[in-house]
DNA sequence: TATTCCGATAGTGAC
DNA sequence: GTCACTATCGGAATGAG
């Protein structure tokens, strides 16, 4: 098990302040001023009043990816292609963005299916158009994806760290200890938060570009809405990286395999309990879930 | 066609004021202090807040169906007979039983599916738990029936003509020649009210007891919430009293025929547009189409 | 082809 | 296996001092 023991990077989700944390690369200047042209597309659609059919248009509701070409003509994006944003415009969302590489960008989830959600997206044009299966066979690549989400994954931690310690127990007992003048190598473990966090690709990906999830176990999220919301991270459809590169005749690359575990019941990811196809339970047993893995 | 020349007895919806139109030919005395034994049963719920799981009993609920034996214990009534409690003690509901005969007993439905829905219920024994297509084989029983259905459509079209006068342009023109001195017999026609009203049974019954609808033609009610409360009405699943007795080789007293029509596209009584499975829109489409009925 | 509540499912639109 | 909205479809309960 790897352990935390640093305390890492924060990556507190506060409206970036310009340069509070100087971890991008790419500059911002007058850009940060239009941040929010991609990133509010992604995001949550605000309660409008309902539109009366024919009314006219609404007033702030989300839109969806277009872009302006040469000839100031909108161009439709498709939806699935979204995450090239990111990748080649980085300094373009400074809410999102976590931290930018040559190689890679780290974004948070812009809708988050757990308590922390990031993704970690390549930026070689070489393979991010790649399926993962294919990609990941590129053993350099690989290495240098796995090493930067394993970086992810610190972050992630921290993160985790930081929104939970506070009802944790054992994190209360090692601040305890800390207090009372424990010599460090005598305090309790702390909780070991890296140990939520898990790092894969989705067996089929809904969105165009390359990304691996950085995801916290709980599946605690309000954007956990569909079956497939909780499946894709809860059945065999999620491959951890450490099972990348896929053997030619690996299951998880047959398109019914993949079918058959997104409609799958549902199964507590912490107690095994089984809710069928009744969603609704589900997420109401996540919730109590949730309050007792928070104080671990 | 019908007409509507005479200005029948009233049935207005008022609550019974004791003795108001003394149409009930049973007695009603003390009974009418504890008149909601059955009515409140089949009323629609009232708000109440949302029950949070194992919290106390709900403050103001419907009951459903039940009495007290000779013992005092509670019996559940099967949803289905409980047109029954009109037959036998039709003194108990005095604001849904508009008549009261030897052999019939006219109420209100409980649920209206159009601005006038009332249902003429045969009292005797032998004929009310027979399906229909069974029991108006018996020429007597029907003739009986087709003249108490004649008199309440006229009940109903009075009913009718309340409610939408004040809207009917031909009964405004009618109105107005009245009142400048038009000989009777050169008055317009007015608005012809029993046309609108429509007599029959359901093919398949949901409910045991024998019932002849007497509804006008509208479907305008926001008691009429799924696709069966429409059809049921508006495809060969309503057999008009005149249709009966049914042929012993008619297509009506199949259950894939009727089972067919319930789960018909819907289509506008009026204009005949359709709208698939689309209920919601011809819900909005059904108001406006009752707009414009009552000012005909 | 009782009503009602709740919830699962299905289709669409997004510039 | 985008999200969010609307609407359709499906089961279960429906009592009670």
């Amino acid at each position: 098990m790897a352990e935390v023991a640093e305390d890492p990077e924060d990556i507190s989700e506060s409206p970036a302040a310009p340069g509070s944390h100087g971890l991008h690369e790419t500059s911002s200047g007058p850009q940060s001023k239009k941040r929010n042209a991609f990133a509010e597309l992604m995001a949550p659609k605000p309660k409008a009043p309902k539109p009366d059919a024919y009314s006219g248009r609404s007033s702030a509701g989300a839109r969806s990816p277009s872009h302006k070409n040469s000839r100031g003509k909108t161009t439709k994006l498709k939806w699935s292609g979204a995450l090239v944003e990111y990748i080649d415009h980085p300094d373009r969302f400074p809410q999102q963005v976590i931290r930018v590489t040559d190689k890679t960008v780290l974004i948070r989830d812009a809708f988050p299916k757990a308590t922390v959600h990031l993704l970690l997206l390549p930026r070689s044009p070489a393979h991010h158009d790649l399926h993962p299966h294919q990609a990941f066979e590129d053993r350099d690549f690989l290495a240098m994806m796995r090493d930067e989400a394993a970086s992810a994954a610190r972050l992630a931690a921290a993160e985790l760290k930081r929104k939970l310690s506070t009802f944790s127990a054992s994190s209360k007992a090692r601040n305890e200890a800390m207090d009372k003048g424990v010599p460090f190598d005598q305090l309790p473990e702390g909780r070991d938060y890296l140990s939520d966090i898990r790092i894969g690709v989705h067996a089929h990906p809904s969105m165009d570009h390359l990304h691996v999830h950085i995801i916290s176990c709980d599946m605690h999220s309000d954007k956990v809405k569909h079956r497939k919301h909780y499946n894709s991270f809860n059945t065999p459809f999620f491959i951890p990286l450490e099972d990348c590169p896929l053997a030619e005749d690996d299951e998880r690359r047959k398109t019914s395999f993949q079918n058959a575990n997104l409609s799958k019941g549902f199964v507590c990811w912490r107690c095994g309990q089984e809710f069928g196809n009744k969603f609704a339970e589900l997420k109401r047993h996540l919730e109590t879930e949730f309050e007792q893995w928070k104080k671990e």
